[in-house]
RNA sequence: GGUCUGGUAGUUCAGUUGGUUAGAAUAUCGGCCUGUCACGCCGAGGGUCGCGAGUUCGAGUCUCGUCCAGACCGCCA
């Protein structure tokens, strides 16, 4: 037997009892005549004792142990004659009568701690070290539990879980797909699942009427600290619902596992803002609503005098920091060279103090005097001490630049506590948007997103007016999940197609499967999927979705531990009819 | 595809206007040490300065190219 016990879980009142662990040698400090060796497991740490004097062969043996090293120890439980109250284990420890060495261990390239020594780079070759650390240890285990809440709490709500292929077919709509050469098919090829999308809604017309998953999906783009190329979501889909019940049942679903992970209770119903009010307000479809600081829109104010700038700017707006009249020149030099930089490409910043002795000071006191200027602070609703920054341009590209501003700015003040959690759903979103490069619609969402039934006509007239059944579930200007109420119909999903820009013939190649079940009597249906490793991360506090995976992939998506992607024998490409080209 | 930052001991980093034998901490190894738990003390080994070219009497340092890593933009229905 290799253990009687885990290295967390022995405690004072076990003290005499004969007991059996296994783990790995955590660390050694070797004081002479004594050897202290701290055992570890998943589960903790626990403290072995050796003496010189009542076993010296036992201690020479002890001394030998290296970092890592894979030991059984039997022996008893004592009482420490000098505690660690640091330690859950820190009251007793093992005088250990029985030492096997199981495996030896090389030394690692990185200490095994919680603060290690290892960059990133380092960890991620070594990853199965990495894993052993309590924080990764801790994230993995985080990921565990929401995975089986998220079951616990869909199972109870009647949802069933269904597996769906991973081996589909290519679609032209959304990111790049992976694929995959058929052998048996010549010049024939599967793709990756970008997610279960036409799989799930299939199930509903197979009369499934609450599916759920938790599903790899892959995409081949280009990556970040937040998306990885194979990635996990929670996929749900309801038949026989409304907007309003998808909302719903997982604002249970958010509620359920706030409370049940973090303890934390989110108010009964979350609020929900369009999207239009999302982009005046906040200049972003993922607002984070932890703290105010509203876009205040100066257009018609600030267009009176002779400031050629702002008079031929389209839009003008701001925001109102709080308590930051105080700004010294160079911090607000620093603010002006953050929206400047080229991510963001604001040409300049407009300030204006309003002091706490009520006097005010801005960067355009030539172009305006002390009572026009009073007349945006009132606008503003500034109070003395608070400091308005302005930005002017074109609308659709100001919006943007003064969300990454506010966003800055709230950052600066604190405002974006991690221990705090504000929900939001974002509805009636476009249904499509204009891509110049293609000239023609997108889908915002995907292609089987139904139109509001009151913007319908508008697809034959404005296509890009139309609204969309489409939401997003957004945590702290996160986008933790997005879904939508589907098209049923065949008839309305072939004019979506067709403003799409697809033939008749096309729609009917790429997704005639869909289309014909829709003939056998589809329900009304929509669903939802959430972000599965982007949730996890939050509830972590941490950035990057990475420290949440098990194993991740790089920047550039390699697995640097397994090395892949590789290059495959001639024999492998032979009998997939692949021929390789060099690249340029 | 683009912009920026970085690459020096096993590891994390420092390295001055371009100038002697490239340092520190930590890890490793050896010695001492009976209550440590970031143990302590003494000592030792450990470097193609990512790679290639160039400028120079002289390059870790400057220039160009290249590879790798990270962040961001484009992209990601």
């Amino acid at each position: 037997m290799y253990r009687t016990h885990t290295c967390g879980e022995l405690r004072i009142e076990h003290i005499n009892n004969t007991v059996t662990l296994s783990g790995w040698v955590q660390k050694m400090r070797n004081l002479g005549g004594m050897t202290f060796v701290d055992l570890r497991d998943r589960y903790g740490l626990t403290q072995l004792a050796f003496n010189m004097e009542t076993n010296a062969a036992l201690c020479e043996q002890a001394r030998k142990l290296g970092r890592e090293f894979v030991v059984k120890v039997e022996g008893t439980v004592q009482e420490r004659s000098s505690k660690n109250p640091k330690m859950p284990t820190g009251d007793i420890e093992i005088k250990v009568e029985i030492l096997s060495i199981l495996n030896k261990s090389v030394t690692p390239p990185f200490t095994i701690e919680d603060e290690t020594d290892g960059g990133d780079e380092l960890r991620m070759k070594y990853r199965y070290l990495d894993l052993r650390r309590n924080p990764v240890r801790k994230n993995i285990e985080l990921r565990h539990r929401m995975a089986q809440e998220v079951r616990r709490y869909l199972d109870a709500q009647k949802f069933i879980e269904i597996e769906t292929p991973v081996l589909i077919k290519s679609t032209p709509e959304g990111a790049r797909d992976f694929i995959v050469p058929s052998r048996m098919n010549a010049n024939q090829f599967y793709a990756l699942p970008q997610s279960p999308q036409v799989f799930k809604q299939l199930l509903m017309v197979a009369g499934y009427d609450r599916y759920f998953q938790i599903v790899k999906c892959f995409r081949d783009e280009d990556l970040r600290a937040d998306r990885q190329p194979e990635f996990t979501q929670i996929d749900c889909e309801m038949a026989f619902v409304e907007q309003n019940d998808i909302l719903d049942t997982f604002e249970g679903l958010a509620r359920h596992l706030f409370k049940n992970i973090l303890n934390v209770t989110l108010e009964d119903k979350f609020p929900r803002m369009a999207y239009d009010q999302a982009m005046t307000l906040y200049g972003n479809d993922k607002p984070d609503l932890r703290f105010d600081m509203k876009f205040v829109d100066l257009t018609d104010l600030a267009k009176q005098k002779d400031f050629v700038v702002f008079n031929q700017a389209e839009y003008i707006g701001g925001i109102c920091a709080e308590g930051c009249a105080g700004y010294s020149r160079k911090e607000l030099d620093a603010m002006t060279q953050f929206v400047q930089k080229p991510q963001i490409g604001a040409k300049g910043l407009i300030y204006v103090k309003y002091n706490e002795d009520g006097s005010i000071k801005s960067s355009v006191d030539k172009f305006y005097t002390e009572e026009d200027l009073m007349a945006w602070v009132e606008l503003f609703k500034a109070k003395p001490g608070d400091l308005l920054l302005i930005l002017p341009g074109e609308r659709n590209k100001t919006l943007p630049q003064l969300s990454e501003l506010r966003l800055e700015m709230g950052e600066r003040l604190g405002l974006r506590d991690r221990k705090k959690f504000v929900p939001l759903w974002v509805v009636d979103f476009p249904l499509l948007e204009w891509d110049e490069d293609s000239q023609r619609f997108h889908a915002m969402h995907h292609p089987f997103t139904s139109p509001k039934t009151e913007d319908v006509p508008l697809m034959e007239t404005d296509p890009g007016k139309v609204r969309a059944n489409a939401y997003d579930l957004v945590i702290n200007g996160v986008e933790i999940g997005g879904g939508s109420i589907r098209i049923f119909d065949e008839d309305l999903q072939k004019k979506m197609f067709d403003l799409l820009g697809f033939t008749p013939e096309e729609a009917q190649d790429q997704f005639g499967f869909l289309m014909n079940a829709f003939k056998y009597g589809a329900p009304p249906h929509g669903g939802v999927a959430f972000g599965f490793d982007r949730w996890v991360a939050m509830f972590a506090g941490i950035d990057s979705i990475r420290d949440v995976i098990a194993f991740p992939k790089n920047n550039s998506g390699r697995d640097v531990m397994i090395d892949s992607p590789s290059p495959v024998a001639q024999a492998q490409l032979d009998e997939l009819f692949l021929k390789m080209v060099q690249p340029k």
